[in-house]
RNA sequence: CGGGGCGUAGCGCAGUCCGGUAGCGCGCUUGGUUUGGGACCAAGAAGUCGGAGGUUCGAAUCCUCUCGCCCCGACCA
């Protein structure tokens, strides 16, 4: 009997941690702070690059390579882009046994590296637009970390575009946010999000306006699944970047960033699972079915075996994983692959091929089903979209459940106390900086988005009183 | 950086108080019986006890120093 995971109602956290390692998707690296992505971690995350690497290519936009090197002078060009990472900056101080002249800082972003080389390729407005995506790793010291959720090194993809009009820019930022980010995490990942703008504290340093997807992790807190910045002419100031326009005048570019890295990994792990396991959106899993043969005689095995070897084949458009170890019961199996998350269990006994039937088991669900082999293409196809639908349809029922709304401070303060998330809280904001602050500082609750869809509605700030026209998110976060 | 915990076999731990030549469970290997919801029996393999120094006839155990990791707070995708 192996021991049981945490419960996930009972201790997330725990059940995080755990469950990450057992199912084999990542473990801690020898470096404090960094991650070892196993193959079974990795396979979601090269599904999630596919999906988003597609829809980034029906924007126009080319893959590249940057150096992960940058002179630290770069990073100093931008004001408040330094202020916001310094903190940040792992540096490179020495080389082959020498103390570099200059240090260089390994890259928490590369907006200054990009934006260094980019004024030379822009001349016209005849270049314009520049659409770059870099599929790399950062670097970001930090004090806490966890798997996938916040590492000293981590996996994304950085999009750097630069367009004539800060017009274009903003709607090009915007586009990447509704049909790369938005459109994956709804129909791939299964993930309801609120989509929508950060405040002035909380955007990207050195943007003018940054977009936001923001998910309800199962215990309640928000996390910033992505990030799309409409960067205005600020790094086109700072490093120079200009282009003639049809007029023959000299014009600063406007320039977008936009990115999602493997903490849509964990994401995904914390949305969707239950005190079973993990449970993998069917488009984006690893591994979508597995097939778990039965037999109690050699004379079966042999028989079974091929068996499941044709019927893999008849899924080869599905990611299908035949379960053929030796030694383990069927019982084992089941509980093992319910860990690990797989959408759709598929048993085939000697009983079946006498029947011309499998036996599929949904994860989700639990639910049994004995289906006949000439129909298994359809019911494959159909339970994996089902099983999406019921998962989207569960987390958008638990967002729903966890979003209040709140009219008073006191209610706010009761919300936000304790130790767990506190869901999202919809309330009225002034607008002004110091008093998000102050809430922060009270509750520990940040501002997450000022939603795109919000109903004009005039009210008064939770905390100070002042007018507002609108509500605002709310949320203790990762 | 503050607080807490922990480094002993691949993993989880006991042994440390009170020094005497390293053990348990899981996993692994081999053989056999099993196999439609976490199988069982038997025989094996596997550890510079995080590192350095010291005390001692003798150190996982005592002393000093050191390194690392995890968890909880302040900063963050």
């Amino acid at each position: 009997m192996a021991d049981q995971l945490p419960s996930r109602s009972e201790n997330f956290a725990e059940w995080y941690n755990q469950i990450v390692q057992r199912a084999d998707l990542a473990d801690y690296g020898a470096a404090k702070g960094t991650m070892i992505i196993k193959p079974y971690g990795y396979a979601l995350w090269e599904n999630i690059q596919a999906y988003l690497d597609k829809r980034f290519k029906q924007h126009g936009a080319k893959n590249a390579f940057f150096p992960t090197f940058i002179p630290v002078s770069y990073i100093h060009k931008e004001k408040e882009h330094v202020e916001g990472f310094s903190p940040n900056l792992w540096l490179v101080t020495a080389g082959g046994g020498e103390t570099l002249e200059e240090a260089y800082a390994v890259r928490p972003t590369s907006e200054t590296t990009i934006n260094s080389t980019v004024g030379n390729w822009i001349q016209s407005y005849r270049d314009l637009p520049l659409l770059l995506n870099l599929w790399n790793s950062c670097f970001r010291y930090e004090l806490r970390t966890r798997l996938f959720l916040r590492t000293s090194e981590f996996l994304w993809q950085e999009g750097h575009t630069f367009h004539a009009t800060w017009d274009e820019a903003d709607a090009y930022s915007r586009a990447i946010l509704n049909d790369a980010y938005l459109d994956f995490y709804i129909n791939a990942a299964a993930l309801p999000v609120l989509a929508g703008k950060k405040s002035e504290r909380e955007k990207f340093p050195g943007a003018d306006i940054t977009y936001t997807l923001e998910g309800l992790m199962g215990d309640g807190r928000a996390l910033q699944s992505c990030t799309s910045h409409n960067l205005g002419s600020n790094f086109a100031k700072s490093f120079d970047i200009r282009y003639l326009n049809r007029s023959n005048e000299l014009e600063y570019v406007a320039s977008t960033s936009w990115g999602l890295s493997t903490r849509a990994v964990g994401a995904i792990l914390m949305t969707h699972g239950d005190d079973k396991g993990l449970l993998m959106p069917p488009r984006i899993a690893p591994i979508q079915l597995v097939i778990v043969p039965i037999f109690r005689k050699e004379s079966e095995q042999q028989a079974v075996l091929e068996a499941a070897k044709r019927i893999q084949r008849d899924l080869d458009n599905y990611r299908v994983e035949l379960d053929a170890r030796e030694g383990l019961t069927p019982g084992f199996k089941y509980n093992d692959w319910e860990m690990r998350g797989v959408p759709i269990r598929l048993e085939i006994g000697p009983k079946d091929i006498e029947k011309n039937q499998v036996v599929l088991v949904r994860r989700d669900t639990g639910e049994k089903k004995f289906v006949p082999l000439a129909h298994l293409l359809d019911e494959v196809k159909q339970m994996l979209n089902n099983i999406h639908d019921t998962l989207y349809a569960r987390a958008k029922k638990f967002q729903d459940d966890n979003t209040f709304i709140v009219d008073s401070y006191e209610e706010f303060k009761e919300r936000t106390a304790g130790e767990g998330g506190a869901g999202f809280l919809l309330a009225h904001w002034c607008g002004d900086r110091d008093c998000e602050e102050a809430i922060q500082k009270e509750t520990r609750a940040t501002l997450r988005v000022i939603p795109f869809d919000r109903v004009k509605e005039t009210g008064k700030c939770v905390r100070c009183g002042n007018a507002s026209e609108g509500r605002v998110v709310f949320a203790k976060a990762y």
